[in-house]
DNA sequence: CTGAAAGCGCTAACAA
DNA sequence: TTGTTAGCGCTTTCAG
């Protein structure tokens, strides 16, 4: 079995301890309770640490303290030839905002003819992390269900109803949706629908939530043009869709509940003979880097991905510090990206 | 510091043992050297360890072993505002690729105040994971001038130059291209350019290599309209330079460097008055998903994501548990993809 | 402020 | 085939 593991070439804290003529006790100290050694012995073994390259072994380190410094990410499973466009910026923001408290992202996915349940008491029972964050939660995420019910900290992108747990921080999609809707009011708007998807997804209903209070909050015509796309993600669906929606009433301005669709509305628009952003107010949501190549350039709502990840951990690590639980979910705003599809 | 970890509330190997009526060793092996023990006590054991949930502790097994299962993988820094979209299915590929084989992937980043370096030497030193795997890698990548140095098993998406270790899995570019112009001149096409951009990354230049040796193999005219576009992704840079080249020798074709530069290509052509498909014959290269909705649909290279995270865990794996590094990089072929912007 | 002792949970090596 | 012994490298606890 050899193998190339090079066994006990590393530094050990003894290694140090000798040649600083400490005990380990002290290089430890230097290490995890500074304040603790008189200055000039934890400058002497603190040089030393540096020099000669000593990093704490941290399995030995985990075993001994109970905590890992991991938190456990789990991707959702995702069609690598689709795949989810905000999936890397999130990632991005996660592993940015573990790493500045000291914490790595670990992936963790069901092992083949495991589910996620099974996967979850897997590294929980083997204490391979500290915590856990999900993403694309869903209202009664099985889950978050699950995490509760052992107990193990945890903090998801999504929020939750009113049965689970509130440990959980999502974007205030009904607010940025009242203030695109606003937008496109103050433009002189008054025909405007709405294309969604069929996705039963909660953050799609989200959206469509919006808009409602949006009609509602600016007086719009009660009954607006409603359409919904296709639950697939099926582009020829969704364009087809747009050109029903854009035959049908003719609203002067469309709000897509995703960047997604609004592409499908400029197709649409295209083969109507209608111009987005004069004959046609267009709006989308998430800001896919995209957007920039649409013409015109697609006005739409950006997620505050690393303020979410910020939240998210910082909220985990209380979770695995203190204990303590959060009792009320918080919502972030998102933000508003004004462009030329809108009009002038 | 209380905290909430539940510590000694796990089911250990001494309870498994206890209840079984065997030692500690015996649980071990049914775990980890099954056929050491005689069938009925393994079935006793192994019933037990299901019944209790017995996992082992992966630091302490990680301690004992030193084998951690674990690969560090580490993310290129991104702009979260504009995430590399390929991210996300190469990451979904990696996790799916390792869990395949038992392992785990743990994203690095360097913390603050640390270089790449230091980062690795981070990991190295507190045996953090057992191998590293990159991407995004330079010819002369110093990461991998770091990990040969340090003699730590590693394994590259990107080939690397000769004077550098040749444990890299790449795709196939000049192959691709020379499809991609296979395709084109079988269709007629004589006056094909290249737009590209002036990023100075490898597999951009690949690209441009593949370009060239698709002329010279095809007898093409000589000196080919060539364009590069700005260094930085600017969408109206991109477009810019593309009317530019639409404009300059009138090319029947154009072989993009990327679905990105495509789009750009598609702006212009709108703006030029020519029609994609018809008078002009564009190629991507990615198989980006937004190019579903491309008028035109856009004939490109998808890369084997799956099939690259495949070979190299399986390449990285070699290295660890063998010591085998790997003599030769490894060629995978592109899927080239034909849709309508080549014309029908 | 520093040191000594103990042991986290596991598996390698050896003994029975 | 199973059990015993030892110790991976560290930090917690307690003594000096």
């Amino acid at each position: 079995m050899g193998g190339h593991r090079p066994r006990g070439r590393g530094v050990t804290i003894e290694d140090v301890a000798r040649a600083a003529g400490v005990s380990r006790q002290t290089v430890s100290n230097a290490l995890n309770a500074p304040y603790r050694l008189k200055p000039e012995t934890l400058d002497r073994v603190t040089t030393l640490i540096e020099e000669m390259g000593y990093r704490p072994d941290q399995s030995a380190r985990s075993l001994r303290s109970g905590t890992r410094r991991i938190i456990a990410y789990t991707t959702p499973e995702d069609d690598p030839a689709n795949p989810n466009p905000l999936m890397g910026g999130f990632l991005e923001s996660l592993v940015a905002a573990a790493g500045e408290v000291g914490y790595r992202i670990l992936l963790v996915r069901p092992r083949p003819g495991q589910d996620q349940t099974q996967a979850f008491d897997e590294v929980i029972a083997a204490r391979t992390a500290d915590g856990f964050l999900l993403s694309d939660v869903l209202r009664d995420d099985p889950r978050v269900v699950h995490l509760a019910e052992r107990g193990f900290p945890f903090a998801a992108f999504g929020r939750t109803d009113a049965a689970q747990p509130q440990s959980w921080v999502d974007v205030d999609t009904v607010q940025a949706m009242l203030d695109l809707i606003g937008l496109l009011v103050a433009r002189g708007h008054r025909k405007i629908a709405f294309l969604g998807s069929a996705t039963g997804l909660p953050w799609m209903d989200d959206r469509l939530e919006g808009f409602r209070a949006g009609v509602r909050r600016f007086g719009l015509d009660a009954s607006p043009t409603l359409e919904i796309a296709a639950p697939d993600d099926d582009p020829a669906e969704i364009t087809e869709t747009a050109r029903r929606l854009l035959r049908g009433r003719r609203p002067s301005a469309v709000v897509a509940a995703s960047d997604w669709l609004a592409m499908g509305l400029y197709a649409a628009a295209r083969q109507e003979g209608l111009t987005v952003g004069t004959d046609l107010a267009v709006t989308g949501f998430n800001d896919l880097p995209i957007t920039a190549f649409m013409q015109p350039a697609l006005t739409t709502v950006r997620l505050p991905l690393r303020r979410i990840a910020d939240a998210l951990v910082s909220r985990l690590l209380q979770t695995i510090d203190d204990g303590v639980t959060p009792q009320a979910g918080l919502l972030l705003p998102g933000d508003l990206i004004v462009r030329d599809s809108i009009g002038g």
